[in-house]
DNA sequence: TTATGCTAAAGCGG
DNA sequence: CCGCTTTAGCATAA
């Protein structure tokens, strides 16, 4: 299971965190009285003064066109405004690897089992999809095992049994082994835990961790950063890496990328190792006819998601320099601010809290894998790109069913009210209908 | 393990 | 709109 996803559903702070962004109070301009915004003096800030000149530019491309492409620069002008600066960047990003460094490090040196752990650097931002600002980090912590037994699971993806097996020698994992084999989720989770605080103390940082969250499998660090004041969030998530071993069976009628990428890549693909992660920590985490499902796990494919987006074209070339730029990362980053705005503007009736970012990018994997070839997703048709991938949500919404890409009989959408489903699906046309108001 | 070269994306100026 | 530089992240070789 990917973690972001996990993270978001299961924790409810990360899933609603509202992003202090302004948002113009004009809701819907005319393209004319966009030359009335030249007069910004706000010293500092660049997003303005690009701002300015994208408006600028806007206008004399419209006096050469002819075609009527407001939707087409409203969103381009919205991708704009997406774009994370890059001062901040480099800023956070040297917190996060700083920081990162000095925990495996720790954990290597005081930690027996985890001698071998792996960084794995996981969802949107190191996706190059994330929006806004370079504020949330996802890195899993990985311990290599050879092979699992997943000995029960249910379609949500989660499993309540996961033993070592074939394993001749000594394994670091032994000491949270049950009798029958099985590994003690919640332990390893509680001694990481421990371990990332005892290693955290000690850093010249503002970092505060977060308590432990209720089915949330994420130590989640809050790091303050003295340059600016600002704080980001750093996740880390233990998992398995489990090498040498097929994907379970469940995952044989997903992950249909044949038409997209190619049989050759999916089987390189299906090559690579997937993770489980430790899904509930604590006791009395009752569920599912009374059985204590503390030591249950998730299975997660965020390292196959991250490839898949760095390979996302149909063509090898798709993006670089010499061939065809597509707009297929561009459209999942409007929908996923098309929903945090939705979001954050019904914070308070609590109706979107289901939705999360995870998703969006399901959405889009399935809308790539359906529409494989590159000229459906050219840059120049970005607006009618991203109406088609609204569409396609839309529809998983009414119909409540968004299957898990690598997983189709988990229905992401399986515990959300058909209530909240249709809001979501009105709110969204209400904005196709207006050029999305809510992006200005 | 470290050095090196490549890629994607931001930002700037034309 | 285009080309150029810089940077973080990554793959690969040494």
């Amino acid at each position: 299971m990917n973690e972001a996803y996990t993270a978001c559903v299961f924790s409810a702070q990360r899933c609603s965190s509202p992003k202090p962004r302004r948002r113009h109070e004009s809701a819907i301009k005319t393209d004319s009285s966009d030359a009335s915004d030249a007069q910004d003096a706000s010293p500092a800030v660049s997003a303005h003064s690009t701002d300015r000149q994208k408006k600028s530019a806007e206008q004399t491309a419209m006096r050469g066109l002819r075609v009527d492409d407001t939707l087409g620069k409203v969103l381009k002008a919205t991708i704009d405004k997406l774009k994370i600066n890059k001062n901040e960047q480099s800023n956070a990003s040297s917190h996060v690897n700083d920081i990162t460094d000095k925990v495996i490090a720790h954990l290597k040196r005081n930690t027996t089992w985890c001698e071998e752990i792996e960084r794995l650097r996981t969802g949107s931002y190191y996706e190059n999809v994330k929006i806004c600002e370079p504020d949330e980090f996802d890195v899993m912590m990985t311990i290599p095992v050879e092979r699992v037994d997943i000995q029960e699971f249910d379609e949500a993806g989660a499993f309540y049994s996961i033993a070592l097996k074939r394993h001749t020698k000594r394994h670091p994992l032994d000491r949270f082994l049950n009798e029958d084999k099985t590994i003690q989720a919640s332990e390893m989770l509680s001694e990481f835990r421990d371990a990332v605080k005892k290693a955290v103390e000690k850093l010249p940082y503002q970092i505060e961790m977060q308590r432990k969250k209720p089915k949330c499998p994420a130590v989640t660090l809050k790091v303050k950063m003295e340059e600016n004041g600002k704080t980001i969030s750093v996740d880390f998530v233990l998992g398995l890496k489990v090498h040498r071993a097929s994907w379970p069976d469940f995952t044989k009628d997903g992950f249909k990328i044949e038409n997209w990428l190619g049989k050759k890549e999916k089987a390189n693909m299906k090559h690579q190792p997937f993770y489980l992660v430790p899904k509930y920590e604590g006791k009395g985490n009752t569920e599912h006819d009374g059985v204590v499902a503390k030591d249950a796990w998730r299975i997660s494919f965020s390292h196959v998601e991250k490839e898949i987006l760095k390979k996302h074209g149909h063509s090898k070339t798709c993006c670089e320099d010499v061939g065809q730029k597509c707009c297929r990362k561009e459209c999942l980053k409007l929908l996923k601010y098309l929903l945090q705005q939705l979001k954050e503007d019904d914070s308070k009736s609590n109706k979107l809290s289901s939705f999360c970012s995870y998703h969006a990018k399901t959405t889009l994997l399935h809308a790539c894998a359906t529409r494989g070839n590159d000229n459906e997703w050219a840059y120049s048709q970005l607006a009618d790109c991203f109406q088609q991938l609204l569409e396609d949500f839309v529809k998983h919404l009414r119909n409540r069913h968004l299957p898990n890409f690598f997983i189709p009989s988990h229905n992401l959408l399986h515990q959300a009210s058909p209530s909240s489903c249709d809001f979501l699906a009105n709110a969204i046309e209400i904005q196709r209908n207006n050029n999305f108001p809510i992006f200005n």
